[in-house]
DNA sequence: CGTGATTACGGTTGACGTAATCATA
DNA sequence: TATGATTACGTCAACCGTAATCACG
């Protein structure tokens, strides 16, 4: 089970070519060949069919260690270097759609007028995607946000040894178009909601799903979906009547057409979390650590 | 980053010398030499001091990482193999403390009674030991147990593939003196317990940190701890005032000296959850169906 | 037949053991 | 000085490429 070995598996298995997964790493087809041969020997199973290749039932679970084993390998490697490396004056940020609250934009912009030569690049990413790629080094810091119970850490993959730091919270509303028969209310409880149509916005609002599991219902039916991570375009689209939307509160008010009302929820609340290496010194960890004092 | 390297090196900073992990891995002293120091070349860092042999700031991380990283490779292996092998007419079964109830001891029963020549161990775990040993074989099936928002999984460390299935909840409860000024309540609300004086129990009882993050207060402070994994001796422990503890009502039910009143925490349940690798056929399979089909 | 996987074979590299050397408590 | 880590070096196996072979569509 040497990770070579299980790289150019994946490989084969993705590309469902040992020629192509060949080219795909640098080697002859010969060499995918025996790796795929001594795998299969050292694990006294056969895993893949060949012509056309695909993978058998225990090549399909091998491919399910596979790929979280190698990512973890990588940010190990990926951790160390960085660990290691001299630091750069570059910082990369990984934010997924509704972490980026104003409190957290502030030290942002205090780190870009006092040091005007650093290079600063933000990028809007799932929060999957950016816990993967703050491991793996790609990310210096993520800003990953949720929906949890209080004190209650967001659940993201365990990829390696990351800080995870909660820094705002913000209760949920839900977006209203202004001529809402409730849209005058200053509270409701998410009960009151379920029967309601609803925006499927899994990337950018609340998820449904997590609506049903909090409030054990099966309601919330979405009557339509948005995969953008926009929150202008999915308010327009609430505000046109297709659906209601749950989103932190900050994020709906002084939008036109739109009223913001306050939902009251058993234990959910809107939390953003900074998430980076313990790195000690360089930019990234002055930044993280300008980024966690934030309190709100 | 080959894992036998990781390995070695895990070994040699577990047993502080060269030696000794040479003995302990059956390698001799210089390879163990040359493995550390082909770690190091490829990392371009120091991982251990030497004379005496402690890891350095590098060295702790990496092992930070490679305990996890070799935990999943043995997983994968095990996995692997449990799905090529022949299956044996042999279960072992993890237990937490509180897992099995009695709408789970039945499954057991009948398993014992239909197929008297299968040999069934059960073992008495902590949730962490039974998810690593699931992972990696050594248990064929765990019943893991905990406190949780009703509908969110518990929180078991993430070492591969595991099939995790609910299937027994039931409401917690304080276990009183019975001559306990609240003891004839018929309800109590959490944070109505938080100045009581407490036994910390982290490996029986639900642990007293949990509580204060649920509450969001830090109250629940314990006058005795106790490290045990026997329900009736931290029970006898509250009945001769030490302290109150917080379990699952069915299991302080008919204890003398003892009175449970219900406790309405928010949102908090106490659920057991089938913790097996998805194998499909075999008496480990047979059970895993058995328990899973199991409700309440 | 032709594309693509497997097998045969050889050169190079790397891994580990023996033994000599070095370094530190 | 003795214990224990490092270095030198030889052997053997493993890895990968070239090229021939095999097999499925």
């Amino acid at each position: 089970m040497d990770p070579h070995l299980l790289r150019t598996f994946v490989a084969v298995a993705r590309r469902g070519s040992f020629s192509e997964a060949a080219r795909e790493l640098g080697y002859t087809q010969s060499a995918v060949s025996q790796h795929i041969a001594t795998l299969e020997n050292d694990l006294g199973a056969v895993l893949l069919q060949r012509r056309p290749v695909s993978p058998t039932a225990v090549g399909v679970r091998l491919l399910e260690h596979a790929g979280p084993l190698l990512l973890r390998l990588d940010a190990a490697r990926a951790d160390i270097a960085r660990l290691t490396a001299a630091p750069a004056a570059r910082i990369v940020i990984g934010v997924s759609p509704l972490a980026l609250t104003p409190q957290l934009t502030r030290p942002l912009a205090d780190i870009r007028r006092t040091q005007p030569l650093w290079d600063m690049t933000v990028r809007v990413l799932s929060r999957e995607v950016i816990t993967r790629q703050v491991a793996t080094a790609d990310l210096d810091i993520g800003l990953v946000d949720g929906m949890t119970a209080p004190n209650d850490p967001l659940h993201l993959p365990d990829i390696g040894p990351l800080t995870a730091t909660a820094v705002t919270e913000q209760p949920p509303a839900v977006a209203l178009p202004s001529q809402h028969p409730l849209a005058d209310r200053t509270g409701l409880r998410l009960a009151d909601l379920a029967d309601a149509r609803w925006i499927d916005a899994p990337d950018t609002a609340i998820p449904l799903a997590q609506l049903r599991t909090a409030s054990g219902t099966d309601g919330y039916r979405a009557s339509l979906r948005y995969e953008g991570t926009d929150v202008r375009v999915l308010l327009a689209l609430t505000a046109a009547g297709h659906g209601l939307t749950l989103l932190p509160q900050p994020s709906i008010e002084g939008i036109p057409g739109i009223k913001a009302v306050l939902v009251s929820a058993p234990r959910l609340i809107h939390r953003t979390e900074v998430l980076h290496s313990n790195a000690v010194e360089g930019p990234p960890a002055l930044l993280a650590a300008a980024l966690m004092s934030v309190t709100g």
